[in-house]
DNA sequence: TAGAATACTGTTAGCGCTAACACACCGATT
DNA sequence: AATCGGTGTGTTAGCGCTAACAGTATTCTA
């Protein structure tokens, strides 16, 4: 490579001053109509681009964001990634990402490190910090959006799933098809959003006049070995189960696989559903009824939330609720 | 936000010289012990961390990698990127991530935009882009490596799947356990991939004394329903095919729906081969038997590769071939 | 026609940092 | 005693850019 245009090149070269160049190239302050296409000339000839390094460091704005999740490799947060990413093309923006790997020391390190960046925003997925470390970490930054997290005592922007009002639709959905019987693979009991999908079911069944105490219920690793075993565990002690509602789409396909070794008929003998609508659940045969969680929506909201931020000059901070849709396919007609 | 730190308040609180502070912060040059005792203490106190935005302008490394691809949320690209950002964070580097979506334009645009922020080295995955204009875009960048692009005549590293040698391994596998007459579901014609797996499977042929010529084979989409209906034309028109050696595993779960609503069974009557092994492959009944793609360790290489050419002085670029690797499960034994 | 407003351009300073050099001080060498 | 080399420190300049102010020249107002 060698050695970068600058704008003092085209200064030179346009027989202007750095400022004229510096005007032309931010279309602010006046200048004449003839210097301007002197200026625009000299610098498509010498293919002339501002260093964002210099400007940020004088406009304290680096036209940069940071995301930070678990893993891109897991869908749901490859979608929010996306989502996030093109709004910050659209705005000339653009975005860092921080994978934990789970881990709170490594969430620790990435924050400090676009924090030195000067990044003019943060995403942060689902963050494993302790409230206290993560307000504190959080004031080096211009402006947040946390996704599925939310921080108590501070004024963080937050976006997160209705899991409960999942959890209900999914239950009510049942019911309407004359499922009254119905099982639960709850996932970890660690899950928030396990614990909010579980209250959504309870509010279905009591809706329908239906207790959950005698319900069959089991919790289970949020995989598809976990589904599988939690299945069969539940399908031996209650037969009589019509419906089995499972903790995520993984946990679905694995419960599909129980009932195929036990000789069960899906849907007939019995449904199934899952939650997040991941590829897969589209694929198995048969497909699952799920919940779509709309992952891209979701990082484009909390971008345009974050740009929001980033250009407003109130301290002012919005939330935003997410609704997951009912998708049926043949698990559950 | 509050005014950030800078070293200018380190120096005056330690009551040394600027120099002296950057000299502790960098660990060169040579400071006295009880001097950088006292300047660490003050670092520690007032939370000091440098700017990297200032460091960069002046040291002109930014400790950033540019990561290009066309979707994020394709598994594929999404298992580099976690590979790639793995090897950035343990040294101590931050990744920029860019979705082309499929599009030239937004390819040079995102590209522009990396080198106007001066990242250090360029990770570009499946360009899209004309030889030509690539070669000189990529001038642009201090160190590149392309991943799934061969650049004619440019002396650019490059990590290549050796899909040829993945295309014989399926084949051979199937020919192994005795099927003879073996139907091919090729992928898009305009797939460099596609091409290079076809000739895997012509020469596995050839070995085994089969000509080519003869063999049931057709083009089709990349997804699932290209498989779907792929495979059912096939069947029809060679009701005697043992095998689907199919372009990727979605194709494959079309072929397997395909025999399903035939109602041939697999693998007994037929024997389905996918390609890639993501996640998927291992969740369908019967699981498929595939070639896995290591996209992780495709990442990871790449950015060894990358980091290699940001340190060393010369000039000199390595190639990667990446070896995929067969899997067998129950679609094929 | 004086004075003020406007349009255009240039100069200066500084964002936060480090490379390069300058310098003072020490003990060791000739 | 003069020279050398090392060690620790400070000073200066500048990375590439823009904010803020300072001119000019031109036009407008009363």
């Amino acid at each position: 490579m060698s050695r970068r245009v600058t704008i003092a090149d085209v200064a030179a070269a346009a027989g202007v001053s750095l400022m004229t160049v510096s005007r032309v190239v931010n279309n602010n302050g006046p200048v004449s109509e003839t210097t301007r296409q002197r200026v625009l000339e000299v610098i498509a000839e010498l293919g002339y681009r501002p260093s964002e390094l210099a400007r940020g460091l004088v406009t304290r704005r680096t036209r940069t964001l940071g995301v930070v999740v678990p893993d891109v490799s897991n869908p749901f947060f490859a979608g929010i990634l996306r989502g996030v990413e093109q709004v910050a093309y659209a705005q000339n923006h653009n975005v860092f990402l921080c994978n934990t790997e789970e881990s709170p020391e490594r969430e620790l390190t990435v924050l400090q490190s676009l924090e030195d960046k000067h990044v003019d925003g943060l995403i942060l997925c689902s963050s494993r910090m302790e409230d206290e470390q993560l307000a504190k970490v959080l004031e080096g930054f211009d402006a947040v959006v946390l996704i599925n997290r939310f921080l108590h005592g501070s004024r963080v922007a937050t976006v997160l799933v209705d899991d409960q009002a999942g959890g209900r639709h999914v239950v009510e959905h049942l019911l309407r098809g004359g499922r009254r019987r119905i099982g639960f693979l709850d996932g970890p009991l660690s899950s928030q959003s396990g614990r909010l999908r579980k209250a959504g079911h309870r509010a279905a069944l009591a809706d329908a006049g239906l207790s959950y105490e005698d319900v069959p219920a089991i919790d289970c690793a949020p995989s598809v070995s976990g589904g599988l075993e939690g299945a069969r565990r539940l399908l031996r002690q209650h037969p009589d189960i019509e419906a089995l509602v499972c903790y995520n789409d993984l946990v679905a396909v694995g419960a599909l696989q129980a009932c195929f070794s036990l000789g069960r008929k899906v849907p007939s003998d019995v449904a199934i559903t899952g939650f997040d609508d991941i590829e897969l659940a589209a694929l198995v045969h048969p497909p699952l009824t799920t919940c779509r969680v709309p992952r891209y929506e979701i990082g484009l909201r909390a971008a345009r939330l974050l740009m929001q931020q980033i250009h407003a000059d109130d301290e002012d901070v919005e939330d935003l609720v997410v609704q997951p849709e009912l998708i049926v396919r043949a698990s559950a007609p």
